[in-house]
DNA sequence: CGCTTTTGACCAGCGC
DNA sequence: GCGCTGGTCAAAAGCG
């Protein structure tokens, strides 16, 4: 299940527009009334995003448990290696469990972007584990665009391709070829909800480093790596908020190169890329012009609230 | 000629 | 045991 299926933090500010900031006011008394009502939606609003942080501590110390947990039972685990076979042979569902836990462990960490679970420990030796590693990018293409294929800067070897029951569009699958004993598989398919996103799955990986490190050491260029403004996009829908990495952009000429260089030098630290994805997501909500409307006006609500409560007094 | 892609066949896990 | 399904293999075709 995805994060974004289980809390939604779309913040519907622009629910009830504030018709006062367009029409003239009929009298005092509608304003004051339009003025009570947004204030109670502003207090409201406030609630919930009292909530909201509650629920994102409260995750993230039982995240926090989970893995000081399972480190433990790791260490348990590789002096007892007879629970490892039991789980070997059922590779499928141990498989299956981890894509879950995958997804899970993304509630904690952020939208779009999976990553490895630490829950499958307990029942892997530490070589599956890594091998197991998953996480999901999310990638915006032309419909049209049939190719399946996501330039995220690595050498893919395709080796099958397959329809799937729950989707009929196909689904690739990769190999990295960059390096010969490289582990890393990479599964593509278009999303069946929007046709224009497509999934890439990566699981395991990279025992090489990143093509373009390799380039940019060898070309002898110390480039600065800044923050720049990378093709991507965030959404806040009703199931709540999306990230869409455009990676197909980074083929474009001139300075986005530099940029999604940067961020390719991220996807190798969770957190960093967690950060990352939060500036994002911080920076294009401020882009947003309806954001910011809708933000203008709760915030000028509530200097109303404020000036009225000391015009009472 | 060598590498990549395509695609049908095959294999293994799972549910019934 | 059987059928379904997802994942992988490998021969053939395509391409530079």
């Amino acid at each position: 299940m995805e994060f974004t299926s289980l809390l939604n933090t779309s913040l519907d500010l622009n629910h009830k527009p504030l018709r006062f900031l367009d029409e003239a006011p009929q009298s005092r008394g509608a304003l004051i009334e339009e003025l009570n009502r947004v204030s109670a939606e502003n207090k409201k609003l406030t609630e919930l995003l009292t909530v909201m942080c509650e629920n994102y501590t409260e995750l993230r110390n039982q995240l926090m448990e989970q893995t000081s947990k399972n480190i433990g039972i790791d260490n348990n685990n590789n002096n007892n290696n007879n629970n490892n076979n039991t789980a070997a042979s059922r590779k499928r569902k141990a498989d299956q469990s981890s894509i879950n836990d995958a997804n899970n462990n993304n509630n904690n960490i952020g939208p779009s972007e999976s990553s490895s679970s630490d829950e499958d420990s307990s029942k892997k030796p530490r070589e599956e584990h890594i091998k197991a590693k998953i996480s999901r990018v999310y990638v915006r293409t032309e419909v049209s665009d049939s190719s399946l294929i996501v330039k995220d800067g690595y050498q893919w070897r395709k080796y099958g391709q397959k329809v799937t029951r729950d989707n009929p569009c196909p689904r690739a699958y990769f190999k990295c070829s960059f390096a010969p004993s490289c582990p890393v598989k990479k599964k593509v398919q278009r999303s069946i909800e929007d046709q224009s996103i497509v999934v890439a799955t990566y699981e395991g990986e990279h025992n090489h480093p990143h093509p373009n490190k390799i380039e940019s050491t060898t070309s002898g260029s110390n480039r600065n790596l800044t923050l720049g403004t990378v093709p991507c996009s965030t959404s806040l829908s009703s199931s709540g908020p999306t990230i869409t990495l455009d990676l197909t952009k980074q083929l474009k000429p001139s300075s986005t190169q530099e940029e999604t260089r940067s961020l390719r030098g991220k996807s190798d630290a969770p957190e960093q890329l967690q950060q990352y994805f939060v500036e994002q997501m911080a920076s294009n909500l401020t882009k947003d012009p309806n954001f910011k409307a809708a933000l203008a006006a709760a915030i000028s609500g509530k200097f109303l609230q404020q000036n009225n409560q000391t015009e009472k007094w």
